[in-house]
DNA sequence: TGTACATCAGTGAACGCGCGTTCACTGATGTAC
DNA sequence: TGTACATCAGTGAACGCGCGTTCACTGATGTAC
């Protein structure tokens, strides 16, 4: 917990652990490089030695949360193709209402082009694929129908991004009655997309 | 045409007009009421006369923008229930990818907390009734299965919103396969909403 | 029709602010010999 | 083991900026009598 006058022990850490700190608290918007050098007690042209600028911290805020999510989904069992297809949807879902601000910035088109951040495609990338292989474990022991891949995917991650995203911001009914109403829609399209409906 | 010096013709239309040109070339952030009365060539004090802050501003543009989509799912043709809620589904998508600016700052959670902007709230939903009608048309005609409609309602309106966000934001693969792959999500869920599969 | 007056829609100046970023620099660290 | 030196990680001051918003005000408009 010494402070060095000098060298800081892991200066790239702690910024961005306060950026995601005030991301969650105040959203994207109130991240400041300014802010956070102020509250780290280091002069704020210290952070341009480990960030190149504001947005690549940004990136680097997002890619933590790529990296959160593609664990959390990585967690869901796999035995059973019903019960890893219906939960992977439901993790994806309790992680965007249990870090809404850190979702948005993920998703909500601040850190645009794609491409500008090769680290951060990656990271989103490989969330994506765990949801992928999951899709594509069900289609191959046959209890999901063998439409094309990208079009499954598409609507997968369609129908959970979706849901989770008029959960956070309040469109839908919310907190008290998830996670039925997660449930219960995940299961209409997984009922909707069964090889053989029971 | 003709500008008198002190009354202006219509100022709140016209800083509404701007903000929405502002927004679609650069996004919600670039929108400053300073900048607008400037290229106005009026004072910055005088949009106060007719907005009550920033944010009021930004919630009028949003209003606007629920609106063009209710118009634009009203002109759906209703004859048929298939052709409906697969057209809804399209021109929903549509939409986004026609004002994707616009659309993200009706859904990207920047105007919150609901209930700030009565007038925003009961925009939104206007445009939602457009969609809850045709389900509910889809359901009493027998096409679609007779479950709970605020089910069927979050699980339709997560889809087209999820698919709309995704494809803005070039998650999927885009414009060259677009609406080829929207028609196709559509198609699946749809397909198994079906009362009678065929 | 003419006039007094309330109301409305603007003005100009100012407040107070924090921001990202660049610059020339200095102190600390590690390494080759 | 000791020293010269390159490199790295910080500093403090400054640039240049535009922002939202408030204030006391003035010019324009409409209306009651």
């Amino acid at each position: 917990m010494s402070r060095p006058a000098y060298h800081h022990g892991d200066l790239p850490q702690e910024v961005l652990q306060l950026a995601l700190d005030t991301l969650r608290a105040e959203g994207d918007t109130a991240i400041s490089l300014r802010a956070i050098a102020k509250r780290i007690g280091v002069s704020a042209p210290a952070l341009y030695r480990h960030f190149t600028d504001r947005e690549s911290l940004l990136a680097e805020v997002a890619i933590t949360g790529f990296q959160w999510l593609r664990d959390r989904l990585r967690r869901v069992d796999q035995a059973d193709p019903r019960h890893a297809l219906l939960h992977i949807g439901l993790e994806y879902v309790a992680f965007a209402e249990d870090e809404p601000n850190l979702y948005r910035l993920m998703f909500g088109g601040r850190i645009l082009p794609r491409g500008a951040h090769p680290r951060l495609d990656q990271a989103g990338l490989e969330a994506f694929r765990v949801l992928e292989e999951t899709v594509a474990m069900g289609q191959s022991v046959g209890y999901l129908k063998p439409l094309p891949l990208p079009l499954m995917m598409a609507t997968a991650w369609s129908l959970v991004h979706g849901l989770s995203e008029l959960t956070i911001d309040g469109h839908l009914p919310g907190g008290d009655i998830e996670p039925a109403l997660a449930e219960g829609v995940l299961t209409l399209l997984l009922d909707g997309s069964r090889q053989q409906p029971q």
